[in-house]
DNA sequence: TCCTTACATTGATGGTTGTCAATGTACGAA
DNA sequence: TTCGTACATTGACAACCATCAATGTAAGGA
Protein backbone atom coordinates (compact mmCIF):
# COMPACT_ATOMS: atom_id res chain seq x y z
CA UNK A 1 0.00 0.00 0.00
CA UNK A 2 1.25 3.35 -1.19
CA UNK A 3 0.98 6.59 1.43
CA UNK A 4 0.80 9.12 -1.14
CA UNK A 5 -1.03 12.07 -1.34
CA UNK A 6 -4.86 11.70 -2.21
CA UNK A 7 -6.81 14.03 -3.69
CA UNK A 8 -8.27 16.85 -1.86
CA UNK A 9 -9.82 19.96 -2.46
CA UNK A 10 -12.01 22.47 0.01
CA UNK A 11 -13.68 25.59 -0.77
CA UNK A 12 -10.40 27.35 -2.99
CA UNK A 13 -7.40 25.58 -2.74
CA UNK A 14 -6.47 22.26 -3.13
CA UNK A 15 -4.10 20.68 -0.37
CA UNK A 16 -1.39 17.84 -0.22
CA UNK A 17 -3.28 15.16 2.04
CA UNK A 18 -1.33 13.66 5.61
CA UNK A 19 -4.65 11.96 6.34
CA UNK A 20 -4.83 8.31 7.26
CA UNK A 21 -5.94 6.12 3.83
CA UNK A 22 -9.29 5.99 5.66
CA UNK A 23 -10.25 9.57 5.29
CA UNK A 24 -8.35 9.19 1.72
CA UNK A 25 -11.64 9.60 -0.58
CA UNK A 26 -12.94 12.52 -2.06
CA UNK A 27 -16.15 13.08 -0.28
CA UNK A 28 -19.69 13.49 -2.42
CA UNK A 29 -19.82 17.01 -2.09
CA UNK A 30 -15.88 17.87 -2.70
CA UNK A 31 -16.33 15.09 -6.04
CA UNK A 32 -19.61 17.03 -7.07
CA UNK A 33 -18.00 20.04 -7.29
CA UNK A 34 -15.14 19.23 -9.03
CA UNK A 35 -16.83 16.98 -11.58
CA UNK A 36 -19.02 20.23 -12.44
CA UNK A 37 -15.88 21.57 -13.44
CA UNK A 38 -14.39 19.29 -15.49
CA UNK A 39 -17.97 18.78 -16.71
CA UNK A 40 -17.15 22.38 -17.79
CA UNK A 41 -14.28 21.11 -19.89
CA UNK A 42 -15.33 18.27 -21.54
CA UNK A 43 -16.52 19.66 -24.72
CA UNK A 44 -14.40 20.51 -27.52
CA UNK A 45 -16.31 23.64 -28.67
CA UNK A 46 -15.60 25.32 -25.04
CA UNK A 47 -11.96 23.88 -24.66
CA UNK A 48 -11.49 25.96 -28.10
CA UNK A 49 -13.49 28.74 -27.11
CA UNK A 50 -11.26 29.05 -23.65
CA UNK A 51 -7.85 28.81 -25.88
CA UNK A 52 -9.47 31.86 -27.85
CA UNK A 53 -10.25 33.46 -25.34
CA UNK A 54 -6.72 32.75 -23.21
CA UNK A 55 -4.42 33.89 -26.20
CA UNK A 56 -5.70 37.11 -25.55
CA UNK A 57 -6.35 39.63 -23.03
CA UNK A 58 -9.70 40.06 -23.86
CA UNK A 59 -12.19 38.58 -26.58
CA UNK A 60 -15.56 39.83 -27.64
CA UNK A 61 -18.50 37.24 -27.78
CA UNK A 62 -18.45 38.18 -31.62
CA UNK A 63 -15.21 37.17 -32.05
CA UNK A 64 -15.71 33.53 -31.32
CA UNK A 65 -18.91 33.15 -33.25
CA UNK A 66 -16.16 32.83 -36.78
CA UNK A 67 -13.53 30.73 -35.42
CA UNK A 68 -15.72 28.24 -33.57
CA UNK A 69 -18.57 28.38 -36.37
CA UNK A 70 -21.04 27.63 -34.00
CA UNK A 71 -24.54 29.68 -33.96
CA UNK A 72 -24.44 32.48 -31.80
CA UNK A 73 -27.12 31.02 -28.91
CA UNK A 74 -24.57 28.33 -28.74
CA UNK A 75 -21.79 30.80 -28.28
CA UNK A 76 -23.49 32.39 -25.43
CA UNK A 77 -24.62 28.77 -24.23
CA UNK A 78 -21.35 27.86 -24.16
CA UNK A 79 -19.67 31.46 -22.59
CA UNK A 80 -22.25 30.51 -20.00
CA UNK A 81 -20.98 27.21 -18.94
CA UNK A 82 -17.96 28.14 -18.50
CA UNK A 83 -18.44 31.20 -16.26
CA UNK A 84 -20.64 29.63 -14.21
CA UNK A 85 -17.66 27.03 -13.64
CA UNK A 86 -15.32 29.98 -12.85
CA UNK A 87 -12.82 29.28 -15.14
CA UNK A 88 -13.82 33.13 -17.66
CA UNK A 89 -15.37 35.82 -16.33
CA UNK A 90 -17.16 38.23 -18.84
CA UNK A 91 -18.09 42.49 -18.59
CA UNK A 92 -20.47 44.30 -19.98
CA UNK A 93 -19.21 47.36 -22.37
CA UNK A 94 -21.60 49.22 -24.38
CA UNK A 95 -23.34 46.33 -26.56
CA UNK A 96 -20.32 44.12 -26.27
CA UNK A 97 -19.73 41.67 -23.68
CA UNK A 98 -16.07 40.97 -23.10
CA UNK A 99 -14.30 37.82 -21.89
CA UNK A 100 -11.26 36.74 -20.30
CA UNK A 101 -9.68 33.88 -18.17
CA UNK A 102 -9.41 33.26 -14.73
CA UNK A 103 -6.35 32.06 -14.40
CA UNK A 104 -6.65 30.92 -10.75
CA UNK A 105 -9.18 28.55 -11.40
CA UNK A 106 -7.15 26.90 -14.52
CA UNK A 107 -4.34 26.19 -11.29
CA UNK A 108 -7.11 25.15 -9.26
CA UNK A 109 -8.23 22.57 -10.93
CA UNK A 110 -4.86 21.65 -12.30
CA UNK A 111 -3.37 21.03 -8.94
CA UNK A 112 -6.24 18.71 -8.21
CA UNK A 113 -4.64 16.54 -10.70
CA UNK A 114 -0.98 16.69 -9.74
CA UNK A 115 -1.62 16.27 -6.30
CA UNK A 116 -3.00 13.09 -6.94
CA UNK A 117 -0.32 11.53 -9.05
CA UNK A 118 3.08 12.42 -6.42
CA UNK A 119 3.25 8.64 -5.75
CA UNK A 120 3.91 7.63 -9.32
CA UNK B 1 -3.19 42.10 -26.52
CA UNK B 2 -1.27 39.24 -24.42
CA UNK B 3 1.59 37.20 -26.03
CA UNK B 4 0.64 34.32 -23.55
CA UNK B 5 0.78 30.47 -24.15
CA UNK B 6 -2.28 29.15 -25.71
CA UNK B 7 -3.42 25.69 -25.33
CA UNK B 8 -1.27 23.17 -27.36
CA UNK B 9 -1.21 19.40 -26.97
CA UNK B 10 0.51 17.15 -29.19
CA UNK B 11 0.00 13.09 -28.94
CA UNK B 12 1.58 12.76 -25.18
CA UNK B 13 3.53 15.88 -24.40
CA UNK B 14 2.02 19.73 -23.61
CA UNK B 15 4.56 22.27 -25.15
CA UNK B 16 4.57 26.10 -24.26
CA UNK B 17 3.97 27.55 -27.38
CA UNK B 18 5.35 30.15 -29.19
CA UNK B 19 4.08 30.35 -32.20
CA UNK B 20 1.47 33.37 -33.75
CA UNK B 21 -2.12 34.52 -32.06
CA UNK B 22 -3.85 33.20 -35.33
CA UNK B 23 -2.24 29.65 -34.97
CA UNK B 24 -3.23 29.49 -31.07
CA UNK B 25 -6.31 27.88 -30.49
CA UNK B 26 -6.52 24.37 -30.10
CA UNK B 27 -7.16 22.26 -33.12
CA UNK B 28 -10.61 20.34 -33.42
CA UNK B 29 -9.04 17.07 -33.26
CA UNK B 30 -6.67 18.29 -30.65
CA UNK B 31 -9.57 19.54 -28.49
CA UNK B 32 -12.07 16.76 -28.99
CA UNK B 33 -8.98 14.65 -27.67
CA UNK B 34 -8.75 16.39 -24.45
CA UNK B 35 -12.55 16.92 -24.28
CA UNK B 36 -12.76 13.18 -23.97
CA UNK B 37 -10.03 12.74 -21.28
CA UNK B 38 -11.90 15.89 -19.50
CA UNK B 39 -15.30 13.70 -20.10
CA UNK B 40 -13.93 10.91 -17.88
CA UNK B 41 -13.04 12.92 -15.14
CA UNK B 42 -16.68 15.02 -15.31
CA UNK B 43 -18.27 12.51 -12.87
CA UNK B 44 -18.50 12.50 -9.05
CA UNK B 45 -18.38 8.92 -8.60
CA UNK B 46 -15.30 8.20 -11.11
CA UNK B 47 -13.64 11.02 -9.30
CA UNK B 48 -14.05 9.23 -6.03
CA UNK B 49 -13.25 6.29 -7.53
CA UNK B 50 -10.22 7.88 -8.95
CA UNK B 51 -9.19 8.65 -5.44
CA UNK B 52 -9.89 5.54 -4.29
CA UNK B 53 -7.60 3.89 -6.59
CA UNK B 54 -4.75 6.51 -6.23
CA UNK B 55 -4.47 6.23 -2.64
CA UNK B 56 -3.17 2.75 -3.06
CA UNK B 57 -0.61 1.14 -5.34
CA UNK B 58 -3.87 -1.32 -6.85
CA UNK B 59 -6.95 -1.78 -5.89
CA UNK B 60 -9.63 -4.51 -6.54
CA UNK B 61 -12.99 -3.82 -8.52
CA UNK B 62 -14.44 -5.21 -5.19
CA UNK B 63 -13.17 -3.17 -2.95
CA UNK B 64 -14.93 -0.05 -5.23
CA UNK B 65 -18.37 -1.30 -4.45
CA UNK B 66 -18.58 -0.39 -1.08
CA UNK B 67 -17.48 2.50 -0.65
CA UNK B 68 -19.55 4.12 -4.00
CA UNK B 69 -22.65 2.77 -2.87
CA UNK B 70 -23.27 1.47 -6.64
CA UNK B 71 -23.56 -1.40 -8.18
CA UNK B 72 -21.59 -4.14 -9.83
CA UNK B 73 -22.31 -3.30 -13.29
CA UNK B 74 -22.05 0.42 -12.55
CA UNK B 75 -18.62 0.32 -11.52
CA UNK B 76 -17.84 -1.68 -14.60
CA UNK B 77 -18.68 0.77 -16.73
CA UNK B 78 -16.74 3.54 -14.53
CA UNK B 79 -13.69 1.48 -14.42
CA UNK B 80 -13.75 0.77 -18.43
CA UNK B 81 -14.44 4.83 -18.96
CA UNK B 82 -11.15 6.03 -16.73
CA UNK B 83 -9.33 2.98 -18.39
CA UNK B 84 -10.36 4.05 -21.75
CA UNK B 85 -9.17 7.44 -20.87
CA UNK B 86 -5.70 6.15 -20.15
CA UNK B 87 -6.43 7.29 -16.27
CA UNK B 88 -6.19 3.59 -15.28
CA UNK B 89 -4.72 0.48 -16.25
CA UNK B 90 -6.25 -2.93 -14.76
CA UNK B 91 -4.39 -6.28 -15.05
CA UNK B 92 -6.30 -10.00 -14.61
CA UNK B 93 -4.84 -12.26 -11.85
CA UNK B 94 -6.67 -15.23 -11.11
CA UNK B 95 -10.77 -13.69 -10.81
CA UNK B 96 -9.38 -10.64 -9.36
CA UNK B 97 -9.22 -7.37 -11.36
CA UNK B 98 -6.38 -4.77 -10.08
CA UNK B 99 -6.64 -1.15 -10.85
CA UNK B 100 -3.75 1.76 -10.82
CA UNK B 101 -3.47 5.11 -11.87
CA UNK B 102 -1.73 6.24 -14.85
CA UNK B 103 0.52 9.12 -13.00
CA UNK B 104 1.69 10.21 -16.62
CA UNK B 105 -1.96 11.00 -17.99
CA UNK B 106 -2.63 13.22 -14.79
CA UNK B 107 0.21 15.19 -15.15
CA UNK B 108 -0.44 15.25 -18.81
CA UNK B 109 -3.92 16.15 -18.46
CA UNK B 110 -2.92 18.73 -15.47
CA UNK B 111 -0.51 20.18 -17.82
CA UNK B 112 -2.86 21.46 -20.71
CA UNK B 113 -4.35 23.65 -17.82
CA UNK B 114 -1.80 25.11 -16.28
CA UNK B 115 0.32 26.14 -19.70
CA UNK B 116 -2.62 28.16 -20.62
CA UNK B 117 -2.63 30.26 -17.64
CA UNK B 118 0.99 31.34 -17.13
CA UNK B 119 -0.23 35.00 -18.51
CA UNK B 120 -1.96 35.74 -15.25
C1' DT C 1 -18.08 -32.31 -12.94
C1' DC C 2 -20.72 -28.99 -10.28
C1' DC C 3 -20.92 -24.70 -7.70
C1' DT C 4 -19.44 -20.25 -6.30
C1' DT C 5 -17.20 -15.99 -7.16
C1' DA C 6 -15.46 -11.81 -9.74
C1' DC C 7 -16.31 -9.32 -13.44
C1' DA C 8 -18.13 -8.06 -18.27
C1' DT C 9 -22.01 -7.36 -21.40
C1' DT C 10 -26.70 -6.42 -22.82
C1' DG C 11 -30.96 -3.99 -22.79
C1' DA C 12 -33.96 -0.71 -20.97
C1' DT C 13 -35.00 3.73 -18.78
C1' DG C 14 -34.87 8.34 -17.12
C1' DG C 15 -32.09 12.32 -17.09
C1' DT C 16 -28.77 15.45 -19.19
C1' DT C 17 -26.62 18.00 -22.98
C1' DG C 18 -25.35 20.31 -27.57
C1' DT C 19 -27.53 22.56 -31.13
C1' DC C 20 -30.29 26.02 -33.52
C1' DA C 21 -34.64 28.77 -35.01
C1' DA C 22 -37.39 32.06 -33.06
C1' DT C 23 -37.94 35.61 -29.93
C1' DG C 24 -36.73 38.94 -26.26
C1' DT C 25 -33.77 42.75 -24.39
C1' DA C 26 -30.89 46.55 -24.14
C1' DC C 27 -27.70 49.62 -25.98
C1' DG C 28 -26.11 53.12 -29.46
C1' DA C 29 -26.68 55.72 -33.66
C1' DA C 30 -29.36 58.48 -36.76
C1' DT D 1 -38.29 57.73 -31.59
C1' DT D 2 -37.01 54.49 -34.86
C1' DC D 3 -33.71 51.26 -36.50
C1' DG D 4 -29.83 48.10 -36.35
C1' DT D 5 -26.70 45.50 -33.55
C1' DA D 6 -24.84 42.40 -29.71
C1' DC D 7 -26.25 39.24 -26.82
C1' DA D 8 -29.56 36.40 -23.77
C1' DT D 9 -33.52 33.35 -23.37
C1' DT D 10 -36.92 29.99 -24.74
C1' DG D 11 -38.47 25.83 -26.78
C1' DA D 12 -37.73 21.80 -29.27
C1' DC D 13 -35.16 17.81 -30.76
C1' DA D 14 -31.66 14.39 -31.26
C1' DA D 15 -27.78 12.37 -29.13
C1' DC D 16 -25.54 10.98 -25.23
C1' DC D 17 -24.99 9.17 -20.42
C1' DA D 18 -25.56 7.05 -15.62
C1' DT D 19 -27.84 3.47 -13.63
C1' DC D 20 -29.36 -1.24 -12.71
C1' DA D 21 -31.67 -6.01 -13.50
C1' DA D 22 -30.72 -9.84 -16.07
C1' DT D 23 -27.53 -12.60 -18.26
C1' DG D 24 -22.95 -14.19 -19.95
C1' DT D 25 -18.10 -15.69 -19.06
C1' DA D 26 -14.24 -17.46 -16.95
C1' DA D 27 -11.55 -18.81 -13.09
C1' DG D 28 -10.99 -21.53 -8.64
C1' DG D 29 -12.52 -24.74 -5.18
C1' DA D 30 -14.97 -28.93 -3.75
Amino acid sequence: MSRSNPLVVTDDSVVACCSPLSESALSDGEAREAASIFGALADPVRLRMLSLIASETEVCSCALEGPLEKSQPTISHHTRILAEAGLIEGEKRGRWTWWHVVPGQLNHVARILTVSSLHS
